[in-house]
DNA sequence: TATTGTTATACTCTATAACTATA
DNA sequence: TATAGTTATAGAGTATAACAATA
C-alpha cells in the first residue's frame, strides 16, 4: 500500500485534476443543455442506452437514493425518451428502457460529448498511451456496480 | 491547430477521465458533507479563503447567476462562516469574507481533500511529473476570471 | 419479514425577471 | 443610464421517512 504525498508536485497534479474536472463538468452540462436535458437526465439516459435497468440499480449507478430516480425517469418518460417496462421475473421491479427517440438522443449526446476529446487533441498517440496508463493506475480496480 | 480524434485509444482516455471526474466529485461531496456543507458551499468558502470577493465576482468564478450567490452566502453567514462587508470604494458592492471560524473550516476542508491525493499514491515521482506535463498540455492556457 | 418502487416532505441549487440603491 | 446586489418565482436534484405491492 503506497503512501499519500503532500509535496508541491503532488499538489500541482491535484490542482490540475481539479481543473480537468471543472472543465469536463461545464462541457457535459452544456452538451446536455443542447438537447434540453439536465446533467442528471443525460447521465441516466446514457446509462439506459447501454441496457435497460431496474430503478434500484439506476440509483446505485448514479449513487443517489431510489426515490430520486422516480422523478428523473418521470421527466424523461414525459418527454417520450424513456419507458417503464414490467420485469417478467419479479413483478415488484420496473425496468427503465430508452425509447427509439431516447436512443437517438443518447447517440446525439455522445456525439456532442466529442468536447471531451478536444483537449486531448494536443497530445500525440504516444502521449495518449502514456496518459491512459497513468490514469488506469490511478483509478486502480474500479469496481462496477 | 490539432484535430480531434475518434480512435479507440482516445475513446478510452476520455472514459478514464470520466471516471476520474466521477471519483473526484464523490469524494469532494463527501468531504464537504463531513463539515455539514454542500458542495456549492464548500467551493464558495474555499474561494473566499484565498481572498474576500464581491458577490458578482463569486458568481463569475462559480459560473452561476449572481442571484444564487445571495442564497449560498446567506446560508454560510447564518452559520457564522462568512460575513458581508461594505466596499469602501463603491457603496453598491458587498464583499463576502470568511470569518475566523470560516477560515478554520476551509482549512479543515482542504485537509479532508487529501482524498484527491490518494489515487496518486500509486504513482512514482517521475510518473507524477509526466502526468503533470500531460495535464498541463491538455488544459492549455486556462484563463483566470 | 424483506424488498421494490413510489409518495410526501423539506432543503438546496439553479435560472429568469423585476426591484433597490448606488454610480 | 448602467451596475451591484437582492427578492420573487419556478423547476430540478437531493435525502429521509412512510407506504403499497410483491417476494
Amino acid at each position: 500500500m503506497a503512501t499519500t504525498r503532500t509535496d508541491p508536485l503532488t499538489f500541482e497534479v491535484v490542482q490540475l485534476i481539479g481543473s480537468v474536472v471543472a472543465r469536463y463538468h461545464e462541457e457535459y452540462e452544456r452538451a446536455a443543455a443542447e438537447h434540453s436535458l439536465t446533467g442528471a437526465q443525460a447521465r441516466l439516459l446514457g446509462l439506459l442506452s447501454v441496457e435497460p435497468l431496474p430503478m434500484r440499480r439506476i440509483a446505485r449507478k448514479l449513487k443517489c437514493e431510489p426515490s430520486n430516480v422516480t422523478g428523473i425517469v418521470d421527466r424523461l418518460e414525459a418527454r417520450g425518451l424513456v419507458e417503464r417496462r414490467p420485469d417478467p421475473d419479479d413483478r415488484r421491479v420496473k425496468l427503465a428502457a430508452p425509447t427509439a427517440s431516447g436512443l437517438a438522443t443518447a447517440k446525439l449526446l455522445r456525439g456532442s460529448l466529442d468536447f471531451a476529446r478536444e483537449p486531448l487533441a494536443e497530445l500525440s498517440d504516444d502521449e495518449r498511451r502514456t496518459l491512459r496508463d497513468l490514469l488506469r493506475r490511478m483509478l486502480g480496480d474500479d469496481a462496477e456496480l
